[in-house]
DNA sequence: TATTAGTAAGTGAACGTTCGTTCACTTAAG
DNA sequence: CTTAAGTGAACGAACGTTCACTTACTAATA
């Protein structure tokens, strides 16, 4: 029997991606899609059960992708400043070499899909990023905080800071380009936020 | 002749944002929205010169509004917390009350539209911001950043716990509902990582 | 005040196009 | 030879938009 070529799934996924960045999910096509990709559109629906399922196996890919690029060197008994460093560097460089897949991620994010990709890929980590804060929390290194109160503070400006870089504008429409001062600067910031007072 | 009916240009623009709110950009056919809203699909036209000006319109519209009810009792020569405070308070609460726009807005915002809906909008209301952070820069209410460090860490936490809070969930997928004291918590956090230590 | 002419609002059906998906078929490798 | 990969053409449905037409209101006229 026939093999599957293994570049054609591959490149059926960075295409849609690529299309979805341009055009939004008002942009990804099958019709546009198969000829971006180079194959017939009835080629898409060997790998994938239709439209849906494509946009749902694509962003479950990256999520996993994106997770095991953060937690690379992370160990959740870090000292908590160490790891929210290993953090914000492993996802700041991870964005910014991989803009298509952050702007992709953030659309997916935003948009009706989202709910059907699911706890399964984000349990993992989630139990991962857990364990950190708590253990931070006891060693007195974080102050006490719900878990989504520490997530928003301690992510949401680095995101809004990758944001600002791939759309090359800053507030008001002003050129922006991340630098890894600022990156340090607001990464010291949100430390000096989130660290108990020496008292 | 015959005056408009004042209620159509409404009805369309909301049920457009519901409409998109519940099936994404995607979602939004002009049959569709015409049955949502009980008018004829030609009417839509008589209002809209397209789709798109429909989406760009009616995303305009609603940034203004977010914008007013921002900047409701604030001063830019407000005392840095206060004003930091009004802010804070202006946005969870409108956000909160008006679920459906700020998932519009959301959308909107990572969406190719974004990039047609202007800088003549937000220059005014960056302005202000702008002039507000300078003086509490000069004050020394305010240790010294660029402007996108600022909003990054000031506004993007807020954001993602009224994010967590419409979609019900939190990291991980738990539950999740947004209680005053978490918002106080939070914003506790970030001023206390803004503002200069006193030595 | 009653009538009417003029005009833009508003319509349902229809346009050509593009959509997601399938099918009958060919190709290539085990 | 068998089998799944891969195809181009074709399907009905839905898309954005327009058009010929009716409706309802204003304002001028009588």
């Amino acid at each position: 029997m026939r093999p599957r070529d293994a570049d054609k799934e591959r490149i059926i996924k960075t295409k849609a991606i690529e299309l979805i960045v341009k055009d939004g999910f008002d942009g990804l096509s099958m019709h546009k899609l198969a000829k971006a990709a180079g194959v017939s559109p009835a080629t898409i629906y060997i790998y994938f059960k239709d439209r849906d399922d494509l946009i749902i196996q694509v962003g479950m890919e990256e999520e996993l992708k994106m997770f095991d690029a953060t937690l690379k060197g992370f160990e959740p008994n870090m000292p908590f400043e160490e790891g929210m460093r290993v953090q914000w560097m492993n996802r700041a460089h991870y964005f910014l070499e991989n803009p298509n897949q952050m702007h992709f991620m953030e659309q997916l994010k935003h948009s009706p899909y989202h709910h059907q990709i699911g706890a399964r890929t984000k349990s993992n980590f989630s139990n991962i990023m857990s364990q950190f804060v708590h253990r931070a929390i006891d060693n007195k290194e974080l102050i006490q905080l719900p878990i989504e109160v520490f997530w928003a503070i301690s992510f949401a400006p680095l995101y809004q800071l990758v944001k600002f870089h791939i759309n090359k504008k800053g507030i008001s429409g002003s050129p922006f380009v991340l630098e890894d001062q600022s990156i340090d600067l607001a990464l010291t910031i949100v430390l000096k936020g989130l660290k108990p007072t020496i008292q």
